[in-house]
RNA sequence: GCGAAAGUGGCGGAACUGGCAGACGCGCCGGACUUAGGAUCCGGUAGCCGUAAGGCUUUGGGGGUUCGACUCCCCCCUUUCGCACCA
């Protein structure tokens, strides 16, 4: 018996299949496909515990599926554009292609000594013009569109960062990468159009059962549709939802930000007073302004316009919890049914009219001013017409009376916005798009693509676009009349490359399309994806609409691009988030040097549940690491034993009993883990009956003598009387090791050519469970007396509920609670419990 | 504030559709083998009472449904996450 030495056995079965290019796939119409993918990495620069974790997962995944016999897609790449890149370059004055491609090369190698089974020769960077030249392409097809588009707007500001950010990369005000409050700018920007596929998207939610409920709600929200309508006062329009309080409407409110408000201030007796203080509303920090930490407030505008439904003449004030970019930026006030209003109306003196009764008692009409509004839906009353109505009615029947006389229109109102997606940074895709004097904007033609990214030397982080500097960059001839033109000199947001790197993926290496049709048909979609949750809107959300995208095109029927989403929890150390400037990273290399990479991989998968955070222990990886031993031992002090040819299969064997427990154990062991796998993706636990079958093992072995456990005494066989024992022995290990490898593929590997055989595991294929074998002889079934635990029986596996009541009220130790009681009642749940109950 | 998920030993966590709570591992305690062990093997390990057999209590707290509740229902507490004036 030789030691187990994981360095040694890794580099061997890592270097084997790298040689016979083990996880290199082509498209085989005649097996199914599993298009098995873990969000690509941004090369940071080293890998941590927590990129194990997620990678891991998916690779225990893509190991099962092949060996139950699925063409597997496992493919691998980097998300290697963006900001990190050029920081590290304005500070150390590498440059951010080095930067990258050093950091690709040592995550590589990282990834490469855990023995993830990737099919590396599809990997890819998007920093490369072989892929961006495709983000370009696309660009174009949606400028064609219309889904692409530029316009100047009020946009999200990173100062640190010298950026624009998309509202997806705004978290809590500030900005998704750095932290840094989010200001506002004026800026002409491209957008795509994703809102134009906001109610796909929406619905589509619908659609993808397997995902994370918490994921699809937060893409929900995010969508944020609402059914309302526009209503007219005078020439204000304001968006409401609910147009069946509009008889309480007793103001308007303004957004600071809203056209009309200059005009307002002109023809106000102070204009510049008045401009004053709606600028002040404006420049209110927007992040407390948005977290509604900023008390209300508002000023008469002296303007009033008509209430369309109570002729109503009612004042126009301007107020700072409007928004002027949502809705028509203008809204009705009806304080007896909207606490903002109410709260404003409170403050203000302003009228407050009761227009809904709560329901079961339209008559108990609120007449006074309650301590809040009430907000919920109800009977319409003081309401002209419509008294009597219920809201839901009053709802259809106002919008209906406000479209007949013009003054209004049924609508629907999306929270979602179009993407921003210009970047003024140097290290992304350059949008290829040029200016020209004559023919205005004229899109890069294809055959001129890719609009490379020059090498830039000197960074200095500030200012505005980079590429702006780069004269023979900037300045071009217009593809349409020849003449002197200049490029748009702003980058893509990173986040574009990520938006469809997984298609990319069925076909690498095409350099006429970003894909073809047919090989996304038969990879796609994603079958099974893992990430973090903290893409849960951005990545999750951009890609479900380039997917759209790409459908509309033509380029694929496919309308969701995941099929099952996994979001795996992170991993902590010292209860925080691993990261380089916290000292708290733990380095895979580090514990494989100590453990080998395959104790390193069962621990992050046993430690808990992929979806869960946890925390790092480096006890725990110890545990894993003797539980190899364990296996290593177990395998090699009974391969002689097992090994070899003539050994029959125990199915047609007379066994004794524990021989036949084993045999149990060792089939219910299949089925649990099975299943455990896929489709539950409960590792852990998958885990945990490996390590019971073990247990079991051990005993049975050491039991039944049949370990050799001295190699240099010729009368220590090793060998058991029975083959029957030999024979199920065999098929107990013979699984194991075959089970445990999508965890711990190397010492699987080892092991199985140590047990004779040769091809690999994925050969050998994924063991069958033997229903038959599985099943008992005999139950034990407790007993239950007024619902208290006082007994057991063993009865026959096929007794009926008869036998079985007759024998747990023959127990002795039961008769000791039922004797000298009334037996009132006893329930048999087959299989599982009796329950007895007594007076 | 609104919404969602979760609360189980010293710790990470099991318990499939209501049926033996605490699987598996870590840690700890004891034993065996050892010059030694932080290696390995075996055993113990929710709490309380009891020498023991055994008994009682126990899945955040309180009620309820049920022969039977970690699991279902109601109220409350705590934690985490998401949304946060979207009219």
């Amino acid at each position: 018996m030789s030691d187990y030495k994981p360095q040694t056995i890794e580099k061997k079965w890592q270097d084997a299949w790298t040689r016979t290019r083990a996880f290199e796939v082509t498209e085989d119409p005649s097996r199914p496909k599993f298009y098995c993918l873990e969000m690509f990495a941004y090369p940071s620069g080293h890998a941590h515990v927590g990129h194990v974790r997620n990678y891991m997962i998916g690779d225990v995944m893509a190991r099962l599926k092949r060996m139950r016999g699925f063409n597997v897609l496992h493919p691998f790449g980097w998300d290697a554009f963006g900001l990190p890149a050029e920081n590290a370059a304005i500070k150390n004055g590498t440059h951010p292609e080095t930067w990258t491609l050093e950091n690709i090369a040592h995550m590589k190698g990282q990834l490469q000594r855990l023995g993830i089974s990737y099919a590396w020769e599809r990997e890819l960077a998007t920093c490369l013009p072989e892929y961006y030249r495709w983000n370009q392409w696309l660009f174009t097809r949606m400028f064609e569109k219309g889904l692409a588009y530029k316009r100047r707007s009020t946009v999200n500001w990173c100062e640190s960062c010298q950026t624009v950010l998309a509202n997806e990369q705004v978290v809590d005000g500030g900005c998704w990468r750095c932290g840094t409050p989010v200001t506002q700018r004026d800026l002409e920007q491209w957008f795509l159009r994703i809102t134009e596929y906001a109610d796909e998207l929406l619905k589509g939610t619908d659609a993808l059962g397997t995902w994370p409920e918490k994921v699809l709600t937060m893409q929900r929200n995010w969508i944020g549709r609402s059914d309302g309508a526009r209503v007219k006062f005078d020439e204000i329009e304001v968006f409401t939802t609910r147009i069946d309080t509009i008889y309480g409407a007793t103001f308007v409110l303004l957004a600071p930000e809203h056209p009309l408000v200059e005009r307002l201030a002109a023809e106000s007796p102070d204009p510049a007073g008045f401009h004053k203080r709606a600028q002040a509303f404006r420049s209110q920090d927007r992040t407390a302004r948005m977290t509604g930490d900023v008390e209300k407030e508002g000023f008469d505008t002296g303007r009033r316009v008509i209430n369309p439904f109570t002729k109503e003449e009612i004042p126009v004030w301007i107020a700072n919890f409007v928004l002027g970019e949502y809705g028509t930026g203008a809204v009705m006030g009806v304080p007896a049914h909207d606490q903002r209003d109410f709260e404003f109306a409170t403050k203000y003196g302003l009228p407050i009219r009761h227009v809904v009764a709560p329901a079961p008692s339209p008559e108990q009409a609120l007449t006074e001013a309650g301590p809040g509004a009430m907000a919920e839906y109800g009977v319409v009353i003081n309401s002209g017409d419509f008294d009597g109505l219920s809201s839901e009615e009053a709802l259809k029947r106002m919008t209906d009376a406000a479209e007949q006389r013009g003054i209004g229109k049924g609508t629907v109102q999306f929270r979602l916005k179009d993407w921003g997606i210009s970047r003024q940074r140097y290290w992304g895709t350059p949008i290829p798009i040029i200016y020209c004097e004559k023919d205005g904007l004229v899109a890069v033609p294809d055959d001129q693509l890719p609009v490379k990214l020059p090498k830039m030397e000197v960074f200095s982080g500030r200012g505005d676009s980079p590429l702006a500097s780069v004269p023979g960059f900037v300045n071009t001839t217009c593809p349409t009349c020849g003449g002197p033109a200049r490029r748009e000199t702003d980058t893509m947001d990173t986040f574009v490359d990520s938006s469809w790197y997984f298609y990319r993926f069925c076909d690498p290496h095409n350099d006429q399309l970003p894909f073809s049709r047919e090989k996304v048909q038969y990879w796609g979609p994603v079958d099974f994806y893992s990430g973090g949750v903290e893409h849960a809107i951005l990545h999750l959300i951009y890609s479900r609409f380039f997917a759209k995208v790409f459908r509309d095109l033509g380029m694929t029927g496919i309308d969701e691009p995941f099929a099952r989403l996994l979001t795996q929890g992170m991993v902590l150390k010292g209860g925080a988030v691993m990261s380089k400037s916290r000292g708290n990273v733990v380095d895979p290399d580090d514990m494989i040097r100590r453990y080998g990479a395959d104790a390193l991989r069962l621990y992050v998968m046993f430690v808990a549940p992929p979806e869960k955070e946890v925390e790092w222990i480096d006890a725990g990886l110890e545990g894993s690491f003797r539980f190899l031993l364990r296996v290593w031992r177990l395998v090699t002090k009974i391969a002689d034993t097992i090994g070899g040819e003539g050994i029959p299969a125990p199915g047609t064997l007379a066994l004794n009993d524990a021989e036949r427990a084993l045999r149990r154990k060792t089939h219910d062991t299949i089925r649990r883990v099975t299943l455990d796998l896929d489709p539950r993706v409960h590792l852990n636990t998958a885990v945990s009956a490996l390590m019971e079958l073990v247990n079991e093992l051990y005993v049975f072995c050491q039991d039944l003598h049949c370990f050799r456990d001295r190699e240099d005494d010729p009368d220590d066989v090793g060998v058991v009387v029975r083959i029957e024992t030999i024979a199920v022995a065999k098929e107990a290990v013979e699984a194991l090791v075959l089970m445990i490898s999508p965890f711990t593929p190397h010492i699987a590997e080892e092991l199985w050519e140590l047990l004779d055989h040769a091809g690999g595991v994925a050969a050998a294929g994924w063991p069958e469970f033997d229903p038959e074998a599985a099943k008992a002889q005999e139950l034990v079934i407790p007993v239950q007396v007024n619902g208290k635990l006082r007994g057991r029986v063993t009865v026959a596996v096929d007794a009926t509920e008869r036998e079985i009541e007759r024998a747990a009220l023959a127990d002795p130790q039961v008769q000791t609670y039922t004797a000298g009681k009334t037996i009132v009642k006893v329930i048999v749940a087959k299989g599982k419990l009796v329950s007895v109950v007594v007076k």
